[in-house]
DNA sequence: ATCCATGTAGACAGACTTGTCTGAATGTGG
DNA sequence: CCACATTCAGACAAGTCTGTCTACATGGAT
């Protein structure tokens, strides 16, 4: 087989092209766990997919687990570049805000509204693995953070009114996403976006 | 044992309770699918919990596929049986609007923040088989319906706020479902009354 | 009287799962 | 030069899963 050489030759490239073992892993991982749900995607699957072996998966994640865990981590490094690339010639923090479901809508059909990655592993896993539920909470609140950091920047808004709104334009944000997967449609997000204006305009 | 003859006794009384074999596999069913989530509940696991044999299973249920359809009909009928219930003396429709919401953190802290059973049936079968993919868009839209009904018999409001406001409070209906579920806590759903009520404010 | 619906128990097939292990190869750094 | 990190291939263990099948029991309807 010439894919046993292609391999090889990768590995001495992976250094200057810096798309490591590991890498590759977590990017073949990232696809199918969200595609495909977790508990239906396994290993075997992601090492053949991913084109490493077995032990090499084993080597850099000790369990699934842990895999499930750096898969989150890249789902969320996603979002955060691709909202940062997005949002970067816009100041104003109401159009930030606004902007951000524009980008959430684009967002989920780039992903075949597979829906949020976190909602759908709590869904899967009822039980709430240590590590998993950490790192879900750690991320939902960065969102959260996300949010309150905006309005407060609000012109002339009052620090309580912004820590309420933006804990509804939150709510918004994770129904329209929700919903957004189970009629994969952007059309709830529209709605959510238009909700989110219309509570801006009534702090003017 | 006489665990045989409880069985065959059971069988014998279950015209006169009217808790048949097909019920007891439901309701087993329904408290496992939500519980444990559908993927990790086995058919062994229904069968053993609920007292029945494998063959009966699979007599009144051709898959598990269908299992799961009923178990979404069982969840669905709970719901609204409750709610119902819940908003017997409760005429008003705005009344009936917010009072939804206190229902629904009661509902959502007696089933351990378990979150909306079809949003986790979907995030667990992201390729959608076309039973329950039919099951969920009936159910997602009576629930949707629901709200339309209410906000049109608001006193004064036009046709088409009413079905703008309408899919706001679904919006926040499932934001705070997924958001209790995620943080294990009824609060979101108290900001999520609250964001109701402001928005019926604006309607006077 | 006999058929049929409904129920029991449990073995079995065939596929899947996660994780471990053996044994070898490669390239780099000390 | 040798030790170490990294990677390969793939067998294996021990368990899970859904669904089928055999063989039998029971009670009501025709």
């Amino acid at each position: 087989m010439s894919e046993c050489g292609f391999v090889y030759s990768f590995a001495t490239v992976m250094e200057t092209t810096d798309i490591s073992v590991k890498e590759h892993i977590i990017q073949t991982a990232t696809r199918l766990f969200h595609e495909q749900g977790y508990n239906r995607t396994g290993i075997n699957q992601v090492i053949e997919e991913a084109g490493v072996a077995k032990a090499s998966l084993y080597y850099h994640f000790p369990s699934k687990e842990d895999l499930c865990v750096a898969y989150m981590q890249r789902r969320a490094d996603n979002w955060v570049n691709g909202l940062e690339e997005y949002l970067k010639n816009v100041d104003d923090p109401r159009e930030r805000l606004v902007k951000t479901f524009d980008y959430r809508a684009i967002h989920l059909k780039n992903n075949q509204f597979g829906g949020c990655s976190y909602i759908k592993i709590i869904s899967e896993l009822p039980q709430r693995g240590e590590k998993i539920d950490e790192k879900v909470l750690g991320i939902k609140e960065k969102q959260r953070k996300f949010f309150h950091d905006l309005t407060r920047k609000l012109a002339g808004i009052e620090k309580k009114s912004a820590a309420v709104l933006a804990d509804k334009i939150f709510l918004l944000f994770d129904g329209g996403t929700v919903q957004c997967q189970v009629y994969r449609d952007t059309a709830p997000l529209k709605i959510a976006k238009k909700a989110v204006m219309d509570l801006l305009d009534e702090y003017w």
